[in-house]
DNA sequence: CGGAATCCGAGGCGATACTG
DNA sequence: CAGTATCGCCTCGGATTCCG
């Protein structure tokens, strides 16, 4: 049994630089997952200029088949990062939209965007080093 | 076939913001696949504080096995961020430690645990709300 | 147009046992 | 102490087909 914050938890509990992770019901672990998957970051930078509809992105992004097209927009949106409007047009049209949520992550992606570009050549560099010591 | 900055590429891209991602040799996927792994963050957090043997952090982290110890850190090392040192004594004692480019990602890492804690209320409401519409 | 349903292979990850 | 090797589950993600 562990105290923290007044609060009693049983759990199993990391803590790290002060902070404490628990395995069950983490903060970060909800994120991650998020950015982890292989086309959520992308969504939520494509959809940084404005609403999209369903058939644009599968455009813009030529690679995704819709199958995670699809998955990826309801993973986001589940978690309230982007919300998505039906028009009751024929046929019908579906636009998906950064929700203010959705627009507070996207400057943390900016980040991660803009730290990948700027030390991709570290990154590589130190890739490259690695396997050849390894050889 | 397409230009860009004056470089011909054959290959697939998406433009997204005036910025270009490549499928293959992409900057970001290179960040993306690291830290969306399931203990890479935690790692580069667990270091955070200072240099740490191998022992110390299966302490730290009890949920870890160390295979996925063991990989992590050699992923992590392989890519730049961690440096490995070995010391010969006996029984053999081995130090990892954050690299400079370790230290530089800690501060996105950092950013990323401060925005989870602040929006994590507004991520499980909206799934909560989203699994009850659906219900 | 914007999906849902199904099938399937590749890889992430855990458990366990063994080693210098 | 700090790993490596092997196994097997299970999820992620791609291809294909069908639907309102």
């Amino acid at each position: 049994m562990n105290k923290m914050a007044g609060k009693t938890v049983g759990e199993r509990v990391i803590v790290v630089m002060g902070m404490a992770f628990s395995r069950e019901d983490c903060p970060v672990r909800d994120v991650i997952d998020n950015i982890g998957g292989k086309w959520n970051t992308l969504m939520i930078l494509a959809l940084a200029d404005g609403p999209m509809r369903f058939s644009a992105l599968r455009r813009l992004i030529p690679d995704i088949s819709q199958r995670m097209l699809t998955q990826t927009l309801r993973d986001l949106q589940r978690d309230g990062y982007i919300g998505r409007e039906v028009f009751p047009t024929q046929p019908p049209s579906v636009e998906y939209r950064l929700t203010p949520l959705g627009q507070s992550f996207l400057v943390l992606v900016k980040g991660l965007v803009d730290w990948s570009k700027e030390h991709h050549d570290a990154i590589r560099a130190a890739r490259a080093e690695y396997d050849a010591a390894a050889a």
